[in-house]
DNA sequence: GGTAAGATCCGCT
DNA sequence: GCGGATCTTACCT
């Protein structure tokens, strides 16, 4: 059967290991329908994390209150705060009690670019819209309310076939930012796309002087 | 109850 | 290239 591009995708999509789904996120859209506007966007750079055998994983240490949807049915987002202002979005993936997920790093918007821009008016370029995990969320109007939200049939996400970049086009390398497991190469992205951010190796921050 | 580090971004040098 | 912003989380005592 052809795959109809507006129709989402089918729920089994997400029910494998995240390293495996992660690729197969490439090139996808994925639209976000919120009162203050509809975001659609191309994913151009993802990241996969796993559960207990990932030091890197939010999951590595157990369910908690903020990772719990991460332990939930997969093809639901996780959406968590960090760095004291920041939010990321990840979808669940993997078989259940298998707990894992791909991090939303980058994405060219196709929809609703004046939403976007109206979101994220330090933006210089359309290619910086949602150029990193943080600024897409901004572009999209994601915060922790969305957290749990489906994302194959929900009324806020859904996502949909798109155009799969050519196999040739993928590239892999180590998660950027990340302390643990640095050697992994579960960091996928569409070669030679504005949109992909810059590599940066983690780096960790002094503690400010009092 | 205290503390250190974090799946980051922006502005300035 | 570097440091500050800003606060939640999880681990330690």
């Amino acid at each position: 059967m052809t795959e109809d591009p507006a129709a989402a995708l089918d729920r089994a999509f997400f029910d494998r290991p995240s390293p495996e789904v992660a690729p197969d996120l490439l090139g996808r859209l994925l639209r976000c329908t919120l009162p203050t506007g509809t975001v659609e966007l191309r994913l151009t750079e993802v990241e996969a994390y796993t559960g207990p055998d990932d030091p890197a994983s939010h999951a590595y240490r157990g369910r908690t209150a903020r990772n719990a949807v991460m332990f939930g049915p997969p093809g639901h987002a996780y959406v968590y705060f960090t760095y004291g202002m920041h939010f990321c979005l990840n979808l669940v993936c993997g078989p259940a009690l298998h707990p894992g997920g791909v991090l939303l790093r980058a994405g060219r918007v196709t929809e609703g670019i004046d939403s976007a821009r109206r979101r994220r008016p330090g933006s210089r370029r359309d290619h910086d819209l949602a150029q990193g995990p943080a600024r897409l969320t901004v572009a999209l109007g994601v915060d922790r309310t969305q957290d749990g939200e489906d994302v194959v049939a929900g009324p806020v996400f859904r996502l949909l076939p798109g155009t799969p970049p050519a196999p040739g086009q993928i590239r892999t390398g180590p998660r950027t930012g990340v302390a643990a497991a640095a050697d992994t190469p579960w960091r996928f992205w569409i070669e030679g796309d504005p949109t992909v951010s810059p590599y940066r190796a983690h780096a960790p921050r002094r503690r400010a002087a009092k």
